[in-house]
RNA sequence: GUGGGUAUAGCGUAGCUGGUUAACGCGUCAGUUUGUGGCACUGAAGACCAAGGGUUCGAAUCCCUUUACCCACC
């Protein structure tokens, strides 16, 4: 149930209730794919750092373990003891991302393991029994997320086929809350909008999902190559189809101004690997914008990461040692730099919602949106 | 002391039947990273080839001397 509390101009503030406890909006849902934030970040740390949901993946968990394994040790929550809310993504996305290795039918997808190269099917049904199997707050529906700039009527086809597909996962995701051994009965399920970067079929795809009257809505196929301009101008026209009720999803996204530049346009959740693989690659956010950690100039900075950060490693470290860690390959390297990142994150969602609260989110975001994502 | 061997970027090496801007790995430096298969990827700087002399149109490559180090034997 999503209760929206204040707006400024297409700006959303709001609570999204769950069965695993209320979520403040906007947020920022931190990736960990596999059952793991990458980077050695267990729940009890991810807990100190504000986040408020986890997602987990379809199709790696499909693989590894298996959903089977995670069905049998009680659900994700109880498996990774993580008791906040979890997103699992369908596995949609990994159709798109192992391009190489798949062949799309009405029916679903086949493609190959990336683990052992072994002949898999994924379909609505698969990835929605999957998910019921995984227990999760709230499952994605299985699209197809076509690469930018795809075709017209290749994108006209494939958004029709991820309709017929939603109905089926509805359909699906109703037959399995229904089953006395489903461990979630009241698992929640969002529909995905798709239409690369054409107007007209972003807002038809829109039109046909929002009648299926579905928990929430996310908007997916962005920040998949295409323009940051060309992205927003999507939002742009395609926020004002989106169900006012209901929250809304921009699926993969994004950098500091990417979310900020998202809120402004009414979206409500986001989720992104930048903080933790960048974190793991060294390149750090701050409030004064982005940096890299091993460059010679950190080599005798004593002061922390982020002078205005009160995270486990700002606390803590200087820029110097976490320099040295990386440049020796330490694993701690890549676990306190993920750990600042995902706080500055969630901190970030933190503060933009403070500002709708206090009706300041436009000069908020006049001062920070550009800011945050320049070089250091 | 005698015989043999090696000296090429910060380090470890390739090139050594002589022929345009001396190659590779590591390291260093910088950049990339958007619903995470990949501990990742891209690029740059850096050596007048131990020193000196000689042969040759031309030498890191062939010859001589010196120096340093390595191995074996006294």
């Amino acid at each position: 149930m999503f209760k929206l509390i204040k707006t400024e101009d297409k700006a959303r503030r709001g609570e999204f209730e769950t069965p695993h406890g209320t979520i403040q909006s906007p947020f920022f849902m931190n990736v960990g794919t596999a059952a793991a934030i990458k980077g050695g970040i267990s729940s009890p740390m991810l807990e100190g750092l504000k986040c408020q949901v986890e997602l987990c993946n379809t199709y790696h968990l499909h693989l590894r373990p298996g959903d089977d394994v995670v069905y049998k040790m009680g659900g994700l929550h109880k498996f990774m003891n993580w008791h906040k809310p979890i997103l699992t993504d369908s596995g949609g996305f990994q159709v798109f991302s192992l391009a190489k290795l798949r062949k799309i039918k009405e029916e679903g997808v086949y493609f190959n393991s990336h683990i052992d190269g072994r002949r898999i099917f994924m379909g609505p049904e698969e990835s929605m029994q999957i998910q019921s199997h995984l227990a999760s707050t709230i499952a994605m529906a299985f699209d197809e997320c076509v690469e930018n700039p795809s075709p017209y009527d290749y994108v006209k086809n494939s958004i029709d086929r991820t309709t017929r597909w939603l109905i089926r996962c509805k359909a699906e995701m109703e037959r399995l809350n229904s089953l006395e051994a489903t461990i979630n009965r009241r698992q929640m399920l969002f529909g995905i909008n798709q239409g690369g970067t054409y107007d007209d079929l972003r807002i038809r795809h829109m039109k046909d999902i929002k009648e299926l009257d579905l928990d929430g809505y996310a908007v997916g196929g962005l920040a998949v190559g295409e323009p940051t301009e060309v992205m927003y101008h999507i939002l742009d026209v395609l926020t004002d189809h989106m169900p006012v009720n209901k929250p809304r999803y921009l699926m993969g996204v994004g950098t500091p101004s990417n979310i900020i530049e998202g809120v402004a346009r009414g979206i409500d959740m986001f989720d992104c690997v930048m903080p933790s693989r960048n974190a793991r690659h060294a390149t750090v956010f701050t409030w004064d914008g982005v940096t890299h950690l091993t460059n010679l100039c950190y080599q005798l900075d004593d002061k922390p990461l982020d002078e205005h950060c009160d995270c486990p490693t700002c606390r803590n470290f200087s820029r110097a040692y976490i320099r040295h860690l990386f440049k020796s390959g330490e694993q701690l390297a890549g676990r306190l730099a993920v750990q600042h990142n995902l706080y500055f994150y969630n901190t970030l969602m933190e503060k933009i919602r403070e500002n709708l609260d206090k009706g300041t989110f436009s000069e908020f975001r006049a001062e920070y949106s550009e800011r945050l994502s320049q070089k250091v």
